[in-house]
DNA sequence: GATGAAATTGCCTTGGG
DNA sequence: CCCAAGGCAATTTCATC
């Protein structure tokens, strides 16, 4: 990663759609060269992918929450992501230091399908529970820079 | 917003540089009807940008905290998010329920870098005290689908 | 559908190890 | 000397009217 892949990254973050000859021109570089540079960054894994940003109310997924989980004796984080990722709800997880094993994201349309996704956590095996505080209101969410 | 801009928000959700014809095969429409839906979406703010997903190790900020904020008295939730954003290690920030006024999402390059972070909060003269747990390893860290 | 722009590919050049 | 990276030009695909 030399610094020109930095100035790429930083206009594919401000504008994933952007031409390889419109990032070449920010960047000092021609169209193909860009495209070299971007295909090996996704080939790398540096660049995961390219997505939308979407208004959350537009989609209608508006009940919001942070979840800490507390796990029955020692769990790999392994086997927690396998647990969460069938839970489409869960937007992000991680784990964390202090007595909570993992801290999990979850977005849902209201706060029935919040319980009903809560339910499945709670149910897999490894969870022994939870504690939950919703978002009352979003103050800032930007995309990584 | 009928079915079709769901299906068309869709697939730039899982790929923003799909072409239009692409998205047109997914969700059967032609290449030109693709781009006035995505076209109008924009417009309305609907779909807020396109933007890049990066491997945050890439980036070189790993360390990541969820910091619970505690205020003196009663704060209005927009005067807590002018403290937060001139505060560019503030990656999300939401009011919540429970015993915490706000939990803040923070990202940066090291635990210094942190810790100055969570210094300039403290700072704020509307806050009172802070509870961090730092991010151990991310497990789930979805693109809101 | 037609036209112009963008992506993509092959080939050559150049600078550094 | 070889390899990695860039530019140029031709072709194909896409965007746009």
């Amino acid at each position: 990663m030399d610094p020109l892949d930095g100035k790429v990254i930083g206009c594919l973050l401000h504008n994933a759609r952007a031409t390889f000859a419109e990032i070449g021109a920010e960047v000092g570089l021609s169209a193909p060269a860009v495209k070299r540079r971007v295909d090996r960054l996704v080939a790398s894994g540096a660049i995961r992918g390219f997505t939308a940003l979407i208004d959350p109310d537009v989609l209608g997924w508006q009940t919001e929450a942070y979840v800490e989980l507390y796990c029955k004796g020692t769990v790999a984080p392994e086997e927690l992501r396998r647990s969460l990722e069938r839970v489409p709800e869960v937007v992000g997880a991680a784990t964390v230091s202090g007595t909570a094993d993992a801290l999990v994201h979850m977005l849902a349309s209201d706060v029935k399908q919040l319980e009903r996704a809560l339910e499945r956590i709670r149910d897999e095996p490894n969870v022994d529970h939870t504690r939950s505080v919703i978002v009352l209101s979003r103050l800032i969410d930007r995309p990584r820079t």
